[in-house]
DNA sequence: TTAATATATGAGCAGATATTCATATAACGG
DNA sequence: CCGTTATATGAATATCTGCTCATATATTAA
């Protein structure tokens, strides 16, 4: 299974060594690619940016989508469980709203980012 | 297949319409939650933590991850294909790098989002 | 209590994704 | 030219993910 990987003609050694150090900065890499593949979904995007304007029950983020809403609690299921979303029971309802800012500030990144690679290729 | 949904008992018809008005500002939400499931996986993620520090070959990301070559070689097409990273060829050897500056905003957004989380958790 | 509503959740299936293996390409040395 | 090195890529397989369907839970009403 583990094959002899590349070890045998490993270029740059020091570059290893000093990859190897930064990824003591973001130590919990698993934490945030989880928390990146939450996001990284059309539909639990278009959750966490609707609940950005205001907080949303489960049907209406289903009737957003289109989709049913065993499959919106589902995809909310995944958002919670990330700690990006919280709700707040209103009798039979449950509101669901952001949990902190941070989602925006990746959305608002990764816009800008898809906004320059467009423009990139209209102009270049 | 696409069951009657939930359109029969909407209850917040004013909260869908300001939610569909939001979208129009993220309007490429298929293109960012692209980049976020490019991002959303730990070996990639670990690619891109270590092209920050320093440009590093196929060799070297296959020896950091711990996997094949090939296998890296793969990943590594992702996040080309996702223009998150280029490469410069020096004889044999392609050098990998960053495009820009996104990533690593996004990546310290994240970090701060799981450590906060750690720390409710300790407190909590 | 029973019925209805709103949501959650487990199982199972269909589609997506990652890895391996084999092969292809590109640059260099002889 | 041929052989080697570094990387890319297509196909096949194994794993993961999202949806549907059925069922469970929680709240309210009667």
């Amino acid at each position: 299974m583990n094959q002899e990987l590349c070890e045998r003609r490993i270029i740059h050694e020091d570059r290893l060594e000093k990859a190897r150090k930064l990824m003591g900065e973001f130590s919990d890499i698993e934490a945030m690619s989880d928390l990146f593949k939450a996001i990284g979904d059309p539909g639990r995007l278009q959750i966490l940016l609707a609940l950005d304007a205001q907080e949303m029950c489960v049907c209406d983020l289903a009737a957003l989508l289109g989709v049913s809403e065993s499959a919106a609690s589902h995809q909310i299921r995944i958002l919670r469980t990330m700690n990006l979303v919280k709700n707040r029971r209103e009798g039979q309802v449950l509101y669901y709203r952001l949990v902190d800012d941070h989602v925006m500030q990746l959305a608002r990144v990764a816009r800008d980012h898809v906004a320059e690679l467009e423009q990139g290729e209209t102009n270049g």
